[in-house]
DNA sequence: CGCGTCGTTGAACAGATGTTTAGAATATTG
DNA sequence: CAATATTCTAAACATCTGTTCAACGACGCG
């Protein structure tokens, strides 16, 4: 089904058979045969390599985790803003099979995908302070739940790919429609939705009256 | 496992416990014996009633959207935003199974689950529209991306409720995760993350950069 | 009573699944 | 060259899957 590259260790093929495999139609919509069959070996053979269809899963997670971990220490030495937005939209085709992965991951509920969604919220959290320390960005009231939300809304892109794409007319995340969310989403974090904070004081009045405390 | 509640048509017990088998492992790892175990009833009877896993599945879709369709209409019909606020929070225990095959929806790419994103996306953009008209939220540049930014964002407590649970230090989405992520959500809608446009504008000069027109 | 329908069941079926085993092909080493 | 280790496979295994089948008990009706 796929363009076996020669080049690579069969396990390494295997592996990323696997990868793809498991992006696309999930862990238990995925069977040993197919992944074998994908890689152009015999199932056995992966059990020979692996162990288990679990350790095997778990090579993907370990080989997902390099690689992003690799590209995101590569993007936070990159400080021109622009160029790493443009280096992203470039790579989105090439790294598809790895975000489609990564976004089973984060939702099937695996403990390498609790580890790097942690990770994300951290980050995000030191980001956030730090943007506040050098004025750039507001003070949040609650830094660790709006650090939360900021990061499970970066990763809104990755786990609703298919809807996301489809509600703005391409199929998943194509390059076009990236570029298309990325100034509203700019807009969002700059000027807000709302014109007036009547919501914002409403709903704390809300919680107020159920919860009268400071 | 659950108490099955005698009240109820066995066809509707079994709908039942599958809906909740479904929305805690997922369609592929729930089998049909599980879910008549769950229902106390034989996995047979399951296929006598339902004919396929398949079309029990559809049952399933068919319940909730009926459920979250008559919600939602109560809370448009609802005009004091702190009443509906307390609504939600309120009513979280109890619609939790719900909430769980409802992410499972929008995450396992069937067509019913397609439909409700849709349909929530319409909504969010004709809310937009009008919010903007009113002059209570600003003009965005692009009202559908915006719309789908919007919705999609409002789906993340759904889809990511573990994850959000845990980074808050409860266990999936209680009530106190809620409350607590009310106010922040709202600061973000109503002041923005960033304290100036620079950043906006450095993605508006990328873009063009890239695709020099308009 | 007899008859038929409805809800229900245990048992069986065919296929897919993850995994194991015995051994063939191939490479590596002495 | 022989000996050994590595890579790989076909076949079988046990289990689980969705689904089907024949039959049982309870029920209302003539």
């Amino acid at each position: 089904m796929r363009s076996p590259d020669p080049d690579l260790t069969t396990r390494a093929r295997i592996r990323d058979a696997a990868l793809a495999l498991f992006g696309a139609h999930g862990f238990d919509g995925t069977s040993v045969r197919a992944i074998a069959a994908s890689a152009g070996v015999s199932a056995a053979l992966v059990m020979h390599h692996f162990g288990s269809k679990e350790a095997l899963r778990a090579a993907c997670d370990a080989a997902i985790v390099d690689e992003i971990m690799g590209r995101n220490a590569e993007m936070l030495d990159d400080r021109d803003l622009s160029a790493t937005i443009n280096q992203w939209l470039a790579d989105m085709d090439t790294f598809r099979p790895s975000f489609d992965y990564l976004a089973r991951m984060i939702t099937d509920g695996g403990e390498a995908g609790q580890q790097l969604f942690d990770a994300l919220v951290d980050r995000t959290e030191a980001m956030i302070r730090q943007g506040v320390e050098a004025g750039v960005m507001h003070a949040p009231s609650d830094p660790r739940t709006t650090a939360v939300i900021v990061a499970t809304h970066g990763l809104v892109p990755l786990v609703l790919e298919r809807h996301i794409g489809r509600a703005l007319g391409g199929s998943g995340l194509t390059l076009d429609v990236v570029r298309r969310l990325t100034i509203p989403t700019l807009e969002l974090y700059t000027h807000g939705l709302y014109a007036d904070d009547s919501a914002l004081t409403a709903a704390q009045a809300a919680l107020h009256e159920r919860t009268p405390r400071g």
